[in-house]
DNA sequence: ATAATTTACATCGAATCGATAGGAATTATG
DNA sequence: CATAATTCCTATCGATTCGATGTAAATTAT
């Protein structure tokens, strides 16, 4: 089970904007640069986060992205939702019949244990603010652990 | 985010396995049709559990396939690290260098909260054991509510 | 007018996934 | 021994997804 690239790469283009919050918005080139990822690919996510409503654009000469809303109100869930899609996990259609499970929805074994995954996904990156991770990524200046110095 | 249909698949053949407990073994061909399974895909993931060591299975003549161990101890973890590999998130090789978060492992953001999604989902999974599924399955005798009959 | 930028599409290559197919090895039965 | 039923191994296919690139149009400060 893997997250994707458009999940890591936008949270990190949030997390940048985040953290270096300035008056000017930033270009998508040097978020790009800065942060050592795919120009072109990096736009395409930024243009989700923005039907989104996560960050908001200015056009032309000095334009750029900033966050559209307060940081606290940014949580993974937000992020999840729109790089990774819906977070269901069913196969069957949910509302209709269930063609793989063979049978009706509501009498499904399995159908009981993905309420609970979903659930707990939710609640998990519904935990995890832009914010959070913000002060987290500051409390980290030092490594825990020195890695040992090898020979 | 969905499971896949090798996980579904295997679940419910693990799931007939138990809750049909016979003498001789029951053959890939007969799972497949009770469960309406694709027959050639269905023996390809048995095959899978068979090198997992959760089911056993006797070939020839009137062979087949039958649990290997207790079904209590089989639990939904076991099952998701056959059919979907390791329940690894993280899209750096952990040990290695971070290439896609651009730091050092023990140094990332992103990598403390893959940790807790790990450890919630590992939990989540072990909780479930082919046991209680079938138990639920029984109890689920009687459908909550009868659907509206249509006109 | 010009340069820098967002935005929208189109496409590409590789990987993955569900599924199918052929054939070899194994084993009870006659 | 011959046969039928079965597991098992491997190859392949078609469709979809995914990461990434390319092209070109619209927007805007200077
Ligand atoms: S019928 Fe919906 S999950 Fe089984
Ligand atoms: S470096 Fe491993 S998750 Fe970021």
């Amino acid at each position: 089970m893997k997250f994707s690239a458009r999940f890591e790469y936008a949270l990190l283009a949030l997390l940048y904007l985040k953290c270096e919050p300035d008056e000017s918005p930033i270009s998508g080139r040097v978020l790009s640069e800065k942060l050592s990822l795919p120009y072109r690919f990096l736009e395409q996510i930024l243009t989700d986060l923005k039907k989104a409503g996560l960050v908001r654009s200015v056009r032309g000469y000095h334009g750029g992205y900033r966050l559209a809303v307060e940081p606290e109100e940014i949580s993974l869930y937000d992020v999840f939702r729109v790089t990774e899609g819906k977070l269901e996990p069913y196969n069957c259609g949910e509302g209709e019949n269930g063609d793989r499970c063979g049978q009706s929805h509501n009498m499904c074994v399995i159908s009981s244990f993905y309420d609970d995954i979903k659930d707990t996904m939710t609640n998990l990156l519904k935990s995890y603010t832009l914010d959070k991770l913000c002060q987290a990524s500051r409390n980290m200046g030092a490594p825990k652990a020195a890695p040992a110095a090898n020979v």
